[in-house]
DNA sequence: CGAAGAGTAGTTTTT
DNA sequence: CTACTCTTCG
């Protein structure tokens, strides 16, 4: 109906199968698309056709992704074919980031202060940290897990307390009750709630749904496989009965059930949607049929809803290599030399070849190896550029001066850099504080001889809150008990700069650190606030929306001109949507690639117990599928007879995976192993006087 | 209050 | 091995 004056336009690039994706619109569409079967393509060209032949106003268009690059990878690709022009207004952002602009728009709904303060894994943990009175890492994350996942399942602490499994349940509700109640206290959000709150708003109030409902014309999701229930109910709460969305997924690909994503949604939105239109995409675009036929043996183990199954017209491409290795020690040196070996003798670029391995901290050893034979490398996953140390410091500044009652922020300014205010200050204003319900700023600028004996930290505190003050009616913050107002924009720039210099922040780490850290440290800090700045005057923000953003976005986005020419280690987790002509997967041992979880099996229900091994070992598989379908021209795997962990050496086996794969695990002859091995030597020789 | 030192525990994946 | 914590001393 809609394509008949438009057919002679379509590229060529595109298959039946996507045509029929990209132009479906009378309905709910579901696009089952197999890795490399041009599932960006689809979504991407389906904006276009939007935008171009139907005429939809681009503020009318939702696109939804799970990461910011995947974000802002969509919008250019869309912007490449539609121009700048009708681009504008569209709406490309994660699942976070929306829910962060509902809640902008209607705090007031959720009980919250235009000012509220967004708390990231870090800040909970601290706060679960107080309410259980434990140092327990492991202890703190497991409740903290348990809480997101209720979260994510859309449990409140009542409805959670009526699906609790055990006593350890029954004591986390409680825990969950208070958290939720401090996370008020402090007009604070944490991540969960960024989608959890916009959800709730919408199904209890039928106007305000009317309101979203009309803003969202049509809505894409990519990733669906991913989605949580609560994602999904908020999906379903956008889109209501009109039912104008496609979603894009693969359930093949669903990694992520760990933190409460369940790949069931595809089945659901089928049930939900009668009317559901599925297309399917099998075609493969991205590997030779060698990766390919590995991949579908692999993920045939796997029990499916959807029958699907991938070809390409690539060709043969070479065989699957698979190399034992002594020690991870030697993995990682190996590695190392065989890629630049492969670079040479391909000659390819450095950025045509990756490293995927399944855990963060396999990461250090490669990172050593490749600076030893000088390969430029950038490591994506791991950790986050808001982890650092220095850079939660500074923001904690900025948070605090935004939001006086975001006491975690508090204390982390108040004490970084160290002025003079230290454990008993902080606890004499806490007890205050709790006393008469306020928050540690109000308690801090009121203190007095009653509660802070000493004068001497009496006066530090103040000089703290006094410089708190400052730059709040910098910001132009009127502080009374209302909504704080946030009239001045025109400043933030210079507010920043001033703060910098006012808080001595490069003093302190080159007093306290040793030359090198502290010269990166304080380079990440420039970095910071350069961003900062850019995006201050860019798009006209004010402290407060700035704030609000940094917490959701990453910043290693901008790193492409480095990427250009360099090797990419990544976890497999923050490998999938990219693809790499050479691929190698380190670290396929049994424990290791299916990983082992610390299964702390409840022994009252083993049946329950051996179906959730089960299902991670499904989840494993699909990892480990998502890693293979990452290669398009060679792919090599490795594992380690031994591998060091903690201070000693441990034994390992050969993934399973490997058989399934209908690979030997054990590289069939030992000379060419050892010629192989002369060769590589003689380059890594030519490599290092280079 | 905070710096320097000794000791100890730790390894899944992330918005 | 290292990153972080707790302790002790100035």
């Amino acid at each position: 109906m809609h394509d008949q004056h438009n057919s002679s336009k379509q590229r060529s690039g595109i298959n039946a199968s996507q045509h029929q994706a990209v132009h479906y619109l009378d309905g709910p569409c579901l696009v089952l698309a197999g890795a490399g079967s041009g599932k960006t393509t689809v979504i991407t060209q389906k904006i276009a056709y939007l935008l171009q032949t139907c005429s939809y106003p681009a503020h009318k268009i939702y696109a939804i992704t799970f990461t910011n690059k995947a974000a802002r990878e969509m919008s250019e690709r869309v912007r490449k074919i539609v121009g700048p022009k009708l681009l504008r207004g569209l709406n490309v952002s994660t699942f976070h980031s929306l829910g962060l602009r509902f809640l902008r728009i209607e705090h007031a709904k959720a009980g919250l202060k235009a000012n509220f303060s967004i708390f990231d894994s870090g800040d909970s943990l601290g706060i679960l940290q107080e309410l259980l009175a434990t140092t327990d890492k492991a202890r703190l994350r497991a409740v903290a897990q348990t809480i997101s996942l209720w979260k994510n399942a859309l449990l409140d602490p009542d409805q959670a307390a009526h699906v609790v499994k055990n006593q350890d349940e029954q004591q986390i509700i409680s825990i969950y009750r208070s958290y939720q109640a401090t996370l008020r206290a402090y007009q604070a959000v944490d991540f969960d709630d960024l989608i959890g709150l916009p959800t709730r708003l919408l199904s209890q109030q039928p106007e305000l749904r009317q309101t979203w409902q009309d803003r969202v014309h049509y809505l894409l999701i990519d990733e669906y496989q991913d989605t949580n229930a609560c994602q999904y109910e908020f999906i379903r709460q956008l889109v209501d009965a009109r039912a104008m969305f496609t979603a894009v997924g693969d359930d093949d690909q669903a990694i992520y059930a760990w933190r409460g994503a369940s790949a069931d949604n595809l089945k659901n939105l089928a049930h939900d949607y009668p009317n559901l239109k599925v297309i399917k995409l099998e075609q493969n675009y991205r590997s030779v049929q060698s990766i390919l036929a590995a991949a579908n043996k692999l993920i045939k183990q796997n029990p499916k809803f959807f029958e699907k199954s991938l070809w390409s017209e690539l060709g043969q491409g070479a065989a699957i290599a698979v190399s034992a290795m002594d020690s991870d020690l030697h993995e990682a040196e190996s590695i190392a030399i065989r890629l630049a070996a492969a670079r040479f003798e391909h000659q390819a670029k450095w950025s045509d070849f990756a490293i995927l391995y399944r855990s963060n901290h396999q990461a250090r050893l490669l990172e050593q190896a490749l600076r030893n034979l000088r390969i430029p490398y950038t490591v994506s996953g791991g950790q986050s550029f808001f982890d650092k140390t220095e850079i939660r410091d500074l923001l904690a500044w900025l948070r605090v001066i935004a939001n006086p009652a975001d006491d975690p922020a508090f204390i982390r300014a108040a004490t970084n850099p160290r002025r003079g205010i230290g454990q008993s200050s902080l606890q004499a204003l806490g007890t205050a504080a709790a006393h008469c319900g306020q928050s540690l700023f109000a308690t801090a600028v009121n203190a007095d001889a009653t509660i802070i004996a000493a004068s001497r930290a009496r006066a530090a505190v103040h000089s703290f809150t006094d410089l708190i003050e400052h730059f709040q009616r910098m910001a132009g913050v009127e502080n009374s008990s209302t909504d704080l107002l946030y009239v001045d924009k025109s400043n933030t720039s210079q507010l920043l700069d001033e703060l910098l210099q006012a808080i001595n922040y490069e003093q302190f780490l080159y007093d306290n650190l040793d030359e090198r850290q502290a010269q990166t440290r304080w380079g990440n800090a420039l970095d910071l606030f350069a961003w900062l700045k850019d995006k201050a005057t860019e798009d006209d923000l004010s402290l407060l929306e700035l704030v609000q953003r940094m917490a959701l976005i990453n910043m290693l986005e901008r790193q492409d001109d480095a990427e250009q020419s360099s090797v990419k280690l990544s976890t497999l987790h923050a490998a999938k949507g990219l693809e790499f002509p050479y691929v190698y997967l380190i670290g396929i041992e049994e424990g290791l690639l299916p990983h082992r979880g610390n299964s702390e099996s409840i022994p009252s229900c083993e049946a329950s117990a051996s179906l959730v091994q089960e299902q991670q070992l499904q989840e494993e598989r699909r990892l480990m599928y998502v890693g293979i379908t990452r290669a398009k021209l060679a792919l090599h795997l490795s594992w380690c007879r031994k591998r060091r962990r903690a201070r000693e050496y441990v034994y390992c086996e050969p993934s399973r995976f490997i058989k399934e794969m209908g690979l030997e695990p054990e590289p069939q002859s030992t000379d060419n192993t050892s010629q192989a091995g002369a060769t590589l030597n003689r380059l890594k020789n030519l490599l290092q006087k280079n």
